[in-house]
DNA sequence: CTCTCCCTT
């Protein structure tokens, strides 16, 4: 406590479980910092947030109003609250409207070594603000970060975030040791070395229970499998393994068992005998192959590691181990290798074993089957979880003894210019490793078995992961800093910058969506020789302010922007809401037969919410629209879940959508008068009219997610054409992408599309694997709607005076006019469409034109007949050599006047502006008397 | 004829 009052900032290095996140908020508040203000503390997630406060109200016998959470869509703050837990980006909205952070006395981030994009931008804007609020003299803030030891120099070492560096006070862990045991080598097929490892540590080591880290929900899956048909699960009180197993099916799962045991142990013969034959017989064929993951060909191990491990629990003199029969030096190749009898011994030994308990855990699982993990196992079963990375920081598994750690993870990868996804299975960094160990030492000493050697340990896994920020898109980031007034976001102090290309990228994209504009602006250099310097910077524009003000990605925030006509809000809203929330639909036929009943059953009901027309133009969206429609009102009748399983919905998406619509309707309340919207549980279906409006602001806020289909003369080589047949080309990039499967327009092939997403990914084409695009989310679109309402990243090529020459609508003050335009970096033509004209030197000429023609402003009418030069001669070649029409043009075009509020503006500083150029092409005689009207405005 | 780690306003 002294040395955080005492110093601005302070950073707490600990690992997990030394307990600082429940303990500092304590002594803060019997400091007094609850006094003077708000003690806060951030955390990365929702979960976190709640059940840190209700553990610290219990800790320190106070109520929930005093020590309260605060998460996206609820929060039990009260004007009584002194200690505040939230979310990360529950901070960062509230320094949109209060950039000082007045409320608060101290603010701590925790977790800050996971480096999280929000806690990211707090740590640079909370280095400023404490440093404003010193210099205010009266109030001052104290800032906390707290971090796991290894990465507080990251924060330390960083002389842009903070002046000085500063102290940091070293926090002891209340961890058990846990005995890190690397392979000898790192095989490819980690699947099945997890598998081994956790036979021989379910057969051979003490009680424990054994958590897996794999990369994948399918990986997991069927590692679970396996795992219980080697080890049957027994019933328990509250149901077996999977809650609704008959007795009946476990005997049949244990005769299959004996089944898959056999062929684990023929496997290998029945390997060894193929490959003997092949060389004898055929040396020149050995063609290397790609490991292939195949956990229906497990044979058992070959000699590695784990017999150092058994002596060393030998040593520990455990009786299980005897009682086995198979003491520590006992070559399990041998038992297994010598002949039936030993075979029979095999699995015998493994039959006569206590039952393993086999869990899956991963993020989309559902809620009640994650919770399976915090019960105990059946009496006399060992506890075995198999999991991705939510056991590595989210979720914490009580009683883990064993960890087996594949040293892999599945990340996600943007390519920074096409934007085009890819899932990656990499080797994970040092530091999540060493996570993933820790898990083994919360309540004993443990063991964590690492399925790759300490020498890729050390030469290939890096120190730690790449902070959030330079892994993603940064575009709302951008944007909501560009709202808070930083303009320059380069110069933003941040812990780790985001790459220069990943910035640029943001702000070409926030420009083609209008969120931002190009300001040009000219200083004067130092040293009097008048030269000049132009720059450029980029500026939020209303729209941007509009958009960032919705808490959904900024294509989305502009869709509803745009959504105020036409009835459109509430399902525009209820779209965006869906597209917000990942992975609503359940895939359908991906996987094996088992579910292949179901599954048709999906497919067939999402053909029917699609429906013909409009609707199944609207495409995939349509059928989230569809689907969210339906689940509400099962909702309302009471029987959600059951409409969530029959069709393939996930409940917990179901749920946050409700959730999203509800605040982003609070928003469009809020922000526009007169507006009263509800969420209605009964929205009727969208008109036809309404789809093809969604469809274009669909188009309008994906504007960087357009295809074409790849026309069939366009295809040169002959070979190509059966691959190609039904490709789509991206503007802007050269390989070809094809419709997912899953969409429902797959077949429907649509000239021009849309789409949320494209994603890169490697298909097995016999035996090579080859990687392809694919594009999800599709909405069709018709062609004629580009320029229209995606200008910035079409071409004009030309104005055409057919089939209708250029016109000025006064409703809406622009200039109208057919283009012909292209769109792509091979200019795909598009057909003719009626734009407003792009804002350029012709614009003025039109405008020019409709101004001396007195459409524009009709008090001009009347000199109409004394013009010098006539209203169409502007619009000659010759023009730029008549002298009254070249200044004309080059005075509109130096104030960027494009129409005429842009004169009325003009007007309101200088009521003579345009009236020299204006009365040039008018005789003397008439000078007196323009004079006088002018300016012409009503 | 086919994907998906984990989070957040």
């Amino acid at each position: 406590m002294e040395t955080i009052s005492e110093n601005q900032i302070t950073i707490l290095a600990g690992e997990t479980g030394s307990g600082k996140t429940t303990q500092i908020p304590q002594f803060l508040y019997e400091a007094g910092y609850g006094e003077r203000g708000l003690i806060g503390i951030t955390e990365p997630r929702r979960v976190a947030a709640i059940s840190m406060s209700k553990r610290v109200a219990h800790e320190m016998n106070l109520p929930t109003d005093v020590v309260s959470y605060l998460i996206r869509y609820e929060g039990n703050v009260t004007d009584r609250t002194k200690i505040k837990f939230m979310t990360d980006g529950v901070l960062l909205k509230e320094i949109e409207v209060d950039f000082l952070l007045s409320k608060y006395s101290c603010v701590i981030l925790d977790e800050a070594h996971e480096r999280s994009v929000y806690t990211d931008i707090l740590m640079g804007l909370l280095s400023r603000i404490v440093r404003l609020r010193a210099k205010r003299g009266t109030n001052s803030l104290r800032l906390i970060i707290m971090s796991a030891t290894l990465r507080v120099c990251d924060f330390t070492e960083n002389r842009k975030l903070f002046l000085d560096t500063p102290p940091v006070i070293n926090i002891d862990s209340r961890q058990y040791p846990v005995t890190v045991h690397f392979s000898k080598t790192t095989p490819a097929d980690y699947l099945r070395e997890a598998f081994l490892k956790t036979v021989k540590i379910h057969t051979r080591l003490p009680e424990g229970g054994i958590l897996i880290f794999l990369t994948g929900q399918k990986e997991v899956n069927t590692m679970v499998r396996k795992l219980r048909k080697l080890f049957p699960p027994v019933s328990s009180t509250d149901g077996t393994a999977d809650g609704k197993r008959t007795p009946d099916a476990a005997a049949d799962d244990r005769a299959e068992e004996d089944e898959e045991f056999d062929n684990i142990l023929r496997g290998k013969k029945a390997r060894k005998k193929a490959s003997s034959t092949k060389k004898r017989k055929n040396p020149s064929l050995t063609i290397p192959r790609l490991p292939q993951i195949d956990l229906d060909a497990y044979e058992l191990p070959h000699a590695d590691d784990t017999e150092a491990d058994l002596h060393e629990d030998d040593h520990s003199s455990d009786s299980e181990l005897d009682e086995d029969g198979l003491d520590g030096g006992d070559d399990e190749a041998n038992l297994l290798d010598g002949g039936d009898l030993a075979e029979d011994l095999g699995i015998s030994q493994l039959k006569r074993n206590q039952p393993l308990w086999v869990l899956p855990l991963y993020s989309m699982l559902p809620p009640d089957k994650q919770q399976r993990i915090f019960k105990p196992p059946p009496e006399g079963s060992r506890l075995c979880v198999v999991a991705t990375n939510v056991a590595e920081t989210s979720l914490t598994i009580p009683d883990i003894k064993y960890v087996v750690d594949s040293g892999r993870q599945k990340t996600k990868l943007y390519d920074k210019t096409t934007g085009v996804t890819a899932f990656v299975v990499t080797f994970t960094s040092k530091a999540s490793a060493n996570q993933r160990a820790g898990r083994a030492g919360r309540v004993a000493p443990g063991h964590c078995y690492r399925l790759y050697s300490s020498a890729v340990f050390n030469d290939e896994f890096v120190d730690f992961a790449p902070p959030e920020v330079q892994q993603k898109p940064v575009d709302g980031l951008v944007l909501q800093m560009k709202c808070m007034g930083i303009d320059k976001v380069v110069n933003f102090p941040f812990p780790s910058p985001p790459d220069r290309e990943q910035l640029v990228g943001a702000e070409q994209r926030l420009l083609q969506l209008e969120a931002l504009e190009e300001i040009t602006t000219r200083t004067t250099l130092k040293g009097g020789t008048g030269e000049s310097r132009t720059q450029t910077i980029t500026r939020v524009t209303e729209l941007g302010r509009t958009m960032a003000a919705f808490p959904v990605a900024p294509r989305f925030g502009k869709i509803l922007a745009l959504s105020h006509q036409h009835a459109l809000l509430p399902y525009a809203i209820c779209l965006v809401a869906a597209l917000s929330v990942q992975e609503v639909l359940e895939e359908v036929g991906l996987t094996e037969e088992d579910t292949s009943e179901s599954s048709k059953l999906w497919r067939q009901k999402r053909k029917a919410w699609a429906g013909t027309g409009e609707s199944l133009l609207l495409g995939d969206p349509m059928i989230l629209l569809k689907a969210v429609g339906a689940a509400e009102h099962a909702n309302s009748k009471g029987n959600l879940e059951a409409f969530c399983t029959e069709n393939g919905i996930r409940l917990k998406a179901i749920k946050e959508i409700r959730k999203l619509r509800v605040q982003l309707t609070n928003e469009v309340n809020a922000n526009l008068r007169d507006m009263s919207l509800t969420v209605d549980p009964d929205m009727p279906p969208p008109t036809v009219t309404q789809m093809r409006l969604l469809r274009q602001l669909l188009l309008i806020g994906m504007t960087d997610r357009i295809a074409r289909k790849l026309p069939e003369s366009e295809i040169k080589v002959k070979a190509d054409v059966r691959r190609l047949r039904h490709a789509y080309n991206l503007p802007m990039i050269d390989e070809p992408v094809f419709l997912h499967a899953g969409s429902v327009l797959r077949k429907e092939l649509p000239e021009w599309v849309c789409f949320q997403e494209a994603f890169e990914t490697t298909v097995s084409i016999g035996e090579v694997g080859e990687s392809k695009t694919f594009i999800r989310g599709i909405t069709a679109i018709e062609p004629e709607w580009l320029p229209k309402f995606v200008p910035n990243v079409c071409n004009i090529v030309d104005v055409l005076e057919e089939p209708q020459p250029p016109t000025y609508n006064a409703t809406n003050d622009t200039i109208e006019c057919y283009v012909k335009a292209t769109i792509g970096k091979t200019s795909w033509p598009l057909p003719a469409a009626l734009v407003e004209m792009p804002r350029n030197m012709q614009r003025c000429k039109y405008l020019l034109k409709f101004f001396l023609s007195g459409s524009i402003f009709k008090k001009l009418k009347p000199f109409r007949k004394s013009l010098l030069s006539s209203p169409d001669s502007v619009l000659k070649q010759y023009s730029a050599s008549v002298p009254r029409i070249d200044a004309a043009l080059k005075v509109l075009l130096a104030n960027e006047v494009y129409n005429a509020a842009r004169f009325s503006e003009l007007w309101n500083v200088d009521s003579k502006f345009f009236l020299q150029e204006y009365r040039e092409f008018l005789p003397v005689s008439c000078h007196d008397d323009v004079a006088r009207w002018w300016p012409p405005k009503k």
